[in-house]
RNA sequence: GGCCGGAUGGCAGAGUGGUCAUGCAGCGGACUGCAACUCCGUGAACGCCGGUUCGAUUCCGACUCCGGCCUCCA
């Protein structure tokens, strides 16, 4: 039985999907207008893995994650760039690919983006119109009117009244009150724009997602996630909306991530302390990245460092060592590692324990390969089965454990060169030359293993 | 000010009302020409003050500190 934590109860819950076997879950994506960060790649992986593992059960889970394209940094960023806003967010998407299928992730089922549900989003803004849940203002903007929903703030925990005296933001004169929010924007002279009953504009940000998870998955439906900086306002206000619009309960289970922290603070484009998937990916097999999200629970915080990185890196490595030159069956008997594995992931998707059964695993596989040599592709097979739920241990292990750092280095066969100097060296009983190649090779970041069948190496 | 979430051994990071997390680092041993890998063993923790309890790191309350949201941000 799996339990999520549920942000709108602010418990972990019992799933049970609405329809019997059948899974609906829209995650918020990214806004295409620059490279991806960290703390993307922390949502885009969490939900990634939350995903295996929901089909995994048994579930027919439809994932769904949209794209973004239309708003005011977009539009921004373009005229910076010179370039036009369909040309940066074409950029942009590719770029997000590949960074993702890099870091291992599969792609959700479907991701829409905001300018092909124009439509879906003026017919909602029209009903919310009809309804009364929204009004045209003086500037022309189109404002959703927070205090005409009873609901408002639930999935937050505050109450319009609350929330008037922290306003940190000047009213916009054009609003009723402050609350309110923008489904519709009157484009300036020379801005991206849809045809609609209001005149020329662009959608507001929350309304997309409210138009695209309906169109997709229906008016309601299981799971909504997303980074931990979308719980406000973003889905407070797609639930105003949805709801209003629909007369329906929207979602079932909201899902939030933790934030990536950086000196204890949290990585934002805002605050400009974010490092891009691209940078990280100089340094860093990009499974280290992923090891390091996996290796705590997808609600807390991460702090992000180098340190951190190459901490995940070591323990990577051990998981990469244990399935070198071990060979793998083709079926096995799932043992108690897969249950407690299981057990784990059923509790909210609890990865740091799932990860440290798989180093458990792992001690058994290492003390089978001498004890119970039958034994050990079995245990191998287990090992990447369950990983691979994490989305890890894909690579053969030789080439993790000798590209694990993409920088300049000895090229392969300098190694080989050396290795077999060394070889022939020891033959001759001559260690003080033994010692120095390895010494040698140490400096430069190789690691040599000694072995009745030969020596291999590691780069470091 | 309002609302959330934290505080665990040297570091990272789970968890539990009374026996084990796990990884790295440390220490002892096995293996090795010496190492490394691996294995075995081992020390080490639950912010502070009260309360409940036979017993609390785990439950309850106060306090201190930290983070997040309240404005665009995964």
């Amino acid at each position: 039985m799996l339990k999520i934590y549920n942000t709108l109860t602010g418990k972990k819950e019992i799933f049970k999907p609405i329809v019997e076997g059948k899974v609906g879950m829209y995650v918020c994506g990214n806004t295409v207008y620059d490279f991806c960060h960290i703390g993307h790649a922390r949502a885009m992986i969490s939900f990634d893995v939350i995903s295996r593992f929901i089909r995994h059960l048994g579930y027919d889970l439809t994932y769904i994650r949209n794209i973004t394209d239309v708003d005011d940094k977009i539009i921004k960023r373009a005229e910076e760039n010179n370039e036009s806003t369909q040309a940066l967010t074409e950029r942009m998407i590719a770029a997000q690919r590949e960074d993702e299928l890099a870091l291992g992730n599969k792609m959700p089922d479907r991701e829409p983006k905001a300018t092909e549900f124009m439509q879906e989003i003026i017919d909602m803004v029209s009903i919310l119109v009809e309804k009364g849940f929204a009004y045209q203002g003086a500037s022309g903007d189109v404002y959703y009117r927070a205090a005409k929903f009873k609901d408002y703030g639930k999935l937050n925990n505050r109450k319009l009244e609350d929330m008037l005296a922290g306003a940190r933001i000047e009213v916009e004169a054009a609003k009723e009150h402050p609350a309110d929010f923008v489904l519709w924007k009157r484009a300036k002279e020379g801005e991206v724009a849809w045809d609609s009953p209001w005149g020329k504009g662009r959608p507001g940000w929350h309304i997309e997602c409210s138009a695209m998870s309906t169109s997709c998955l229906g008016s309601h439906f299981d799971i909504h996630g997303g980074g931990p900086d979308l719980k406000f306002p973003h889905h407070e206000n797609e639930i105003a909306q949805s709801e209003a619009a629909t007369g329906k309960d929207y979602v079932n289970y909201w899902m939030h991530c933790g934030a990536v922290r950086v000196n204890n603070e949290k990585m934002s484009k805002s605050l400009g302390n974010f490092f891009t998937v691209r940078d990280v990916l100089a340094k860093f097999n990009p499974e280290v990245i992923r090891y390091l999200m996996v290796s705590s629970q997808y609600r807390s915080p991460i702090d992000y460092s180098d340190q951190s990185l190459q901490e995940a890196k070591v323990a990577l490595e051990r998981l990469y060592t244990a399935l070198r030159q071990q060979s793998v069956a083709d079926s096995y008997e799932p043992t108690e590692f897969t249950e407690r594995f299981e057990n784990a992931m059923k509790d909210d998707f609890n990865t740091a324990v799932a990860v440290s059964v798989l180093f458990e695993l792992v001690r058994e596989l290492n003390k089978a390969k001498t004890e119970s040599p039958a034994m050990a592709p079995k245990l191998a097979a287990e090992l990447r089965v369950l990983a691979d739920l994490l989305g890890l241990l894909g690579q053969e292990p030789e080439y993790f454990l000798q590209n694990s750092t993409i920088s300049e280095g000895l090229s392969e066969t300098a190694i080989q060169t050396l290795i077999d100097e060394r070889a022939q060296a020891r033959k001759d009983k001559n260690f003080a030359r033994s010692d120095e190649i390895r010494d040698e090779l140490a400096r430069q970041g190789i690691e040599l293993l000694d072995s009745r069948e030969g020596t291999t190496w590691t780069r470091h």
